[in-house]
RNA sequence: GUGGGUGUAGCUCAGUCAGGUUAGAGCGCCAGGUUGUGGCCCUGGAGGCCGUGGGUUCAAGUCCCAUCACUCACCCCA
């Protein structure tokens, strides 16, 4: 047992980089605030159940990635690999079906899946997203796409890629399922052996294998698009003439599926061609099913969600720089007898919200003006010798190196000023 | 779960191929370069069971085996 590393997949985020997350987390926030998301918190836990049913028996997170515990009362309990069926358990625990619809939310927090980590991929690993119940509008789905874009945008990733498809509902996909299931049938030789198994479990996945083998037959095979019934079609019409109205650029990927269970109709994703395997930005669609699944009347849904870490890995490509914040002043002590006047000036720079630092291992003052420096701090208070005798303090301004002589009674104002705060 | 790469100082890495005295560099950290002043420069210092365990050998950072960790990729996803 190492107990000086952080648990595989895991890892520390110190605050150099904890500045970054702030950073995209606040930017989330503002764009649900005006969007009118309201946040809500759930439980970094849940029954195990409510992810098997509402993800799907058959998905690889509930296969292989969950982690599954039971407690002391012999309760099965599992981490969240994902939030939504953690917030559609709250939306219906706490009768939100009653509120004004739609009914808007969005949480930020730690996801865990028991995966091999590589670049972009974690076992704790964290997320945003937005929910959104109440109504089978495209005109929300639309509304969800482009909050998502102008987080990319707005963080400074302007050439993520939107990809949309529509996967059907109840009643088209079955049908489609089987016409698929029979294509592949007769080509069952020519498949990859990981296709062998989807064309059983799971056909749709099919088209997302990456073999040249599979991918040969993509020309003929059937795809969703043609084969949407006449709702799914017009809902699936409606949503990419939303998406025109906002301006916002998308590709159709008839072949896109994503790997969870409960989507219906729409469902796309964002690609950053900066991120190496792990292209996927974040993604989301539609689930007009899963509220019914999760024991709730029938009631639409539609979301999304991106991995912060994706963002960030995404943003250091960009070549964005962390720099720590630097102090606004330093306060020195040219002799230890200043010393309790230099807690008293550090008291009351902080009364006045200036952020301010003094050094605590006894450096010299040499030493404590290259802690200065180093700092980046701007302003340097020193005080002792013979002006701290006369009732005074040296100001120094850190860039030019020039020193101003102050009094004691009115080196707040002197550093207000400086720093162009109001006095 | 499968495959490749890598583990030497706080960080980035030499040294490993051809085993052989006290294991190195740069950066960072600490101190000093005479009165009470940072950045540049100079000098000095601290800091390493060479990932861990076993084996081969007179001798292992170096060769062999195992194990753990990190990393990239597959699967899948954020």
């Amino acid at each position: 047992m190492l107990l000086t590393r952080a648990p595989r997949g895991t890892r520390d985020i110190l605050p150099p980089e904890a500045e970054k997350w702030r950073r995209i987390e606040e930017k989330a926030r503002e764009l649900c605030r005006l969007y009118r998301y309201g946040e809500i918190r759930t439980p970094l836990f849940e029954h195990t159940e409510l992810f098997s049913r509402s993800v799907g028996e058959e998905t690889d997170i509930v296969s292989k990635e969950m982690y599954t515990f039971e407690d002391r009362g012999k309760r099965r309990l599992t981490l969240r690999p994902e939030s939504t069926a953690s917030v559609v358990r709250a939306y219906l625990e706490h009768n939100l079906n009653a509120a004004p619809q739609p009914v808007k939310l969005y949480y930020i927090g730690p996801m865990f899946r028991y995966d091999r980590p590589q670049a972009g991929r974690y076992r704790q690993f964290h997320q945003f997203g937005v929910e959104a119940f109440g109504s089978q509008s495209p005109a929300l789905d639309a509304e969800i796409i482009h909050l998502a874009d102008q987080l990319y945008r707005q963080l400074g990733l302007p050439d993520v890629a939107l990809e949309v498809n529509s996967v059907g509902c109840r009643r088209c996909r079955p049908p489609y399922r089987e016409k698929l299931q029979g294509f592949f049938r007769e080509k069952l030789e020519s498949l990859c052996p990981d296709c062998r198994q989807r064309h059983g479990t799971n056909p749709l996945r099919i088209l997302d294998c990456k073999e040249e083998t599979c991918r040969s037959h993509f020309r003929e095979v059937p795809t969703l698009g043609d084969n949407l019934c006449p709702e799914c079609g017009s809902h699936f019409a409606a949503l990419q003439e939303g998406l025109k109205n906002l301006n916002l650029p998308y590709r159709v990927n008839p072949f896109l599926v994503r790997g969870l269970d409960y989507y219906t109709k729409t469902v796309f994703e964002f690609i950053s061609p900066r991120l190496g395997a792990q292209s996927s930005l974040g993604g989301g669609g539609r689930y007009d099913d899963l509220v019914e699944v999760c024991g709730g009347p029938p009631t639409p849904g539609s979301g999304f969600a991106v991995g912060l870490e994706r963002i960030l890995l995404a943003l250091e490509e960009e070549g964005l720089s962390k720099e720590e914040e630097a102090p606004e002043v330093y306060v020195a002590s040219i002799d230890a007898g200043a010393l309790p006047r230099v807690d008293l000036l550090l008291r009351d720079l902080r009364a006045k919200k200036v952020s301010c630092e003094r050094d605590f291992l006894g450096r010299s003052l040499k030493a404590q003006l290259k802690q200065a420096g180093r700092s980046r701090a701007r302003l340097t208070v020193l005080l002792g010798g013979d002006e701290f005798r006369e009732g005074k303090a040296l100001l120094k301004d850190m860039a030019t190196g020039e020193q101003d002589t102050v009094s004691l009674d009115s080196i707040i104002d002197a550093v207000l000023d400086n720093l162009d705060r109001e006095v």
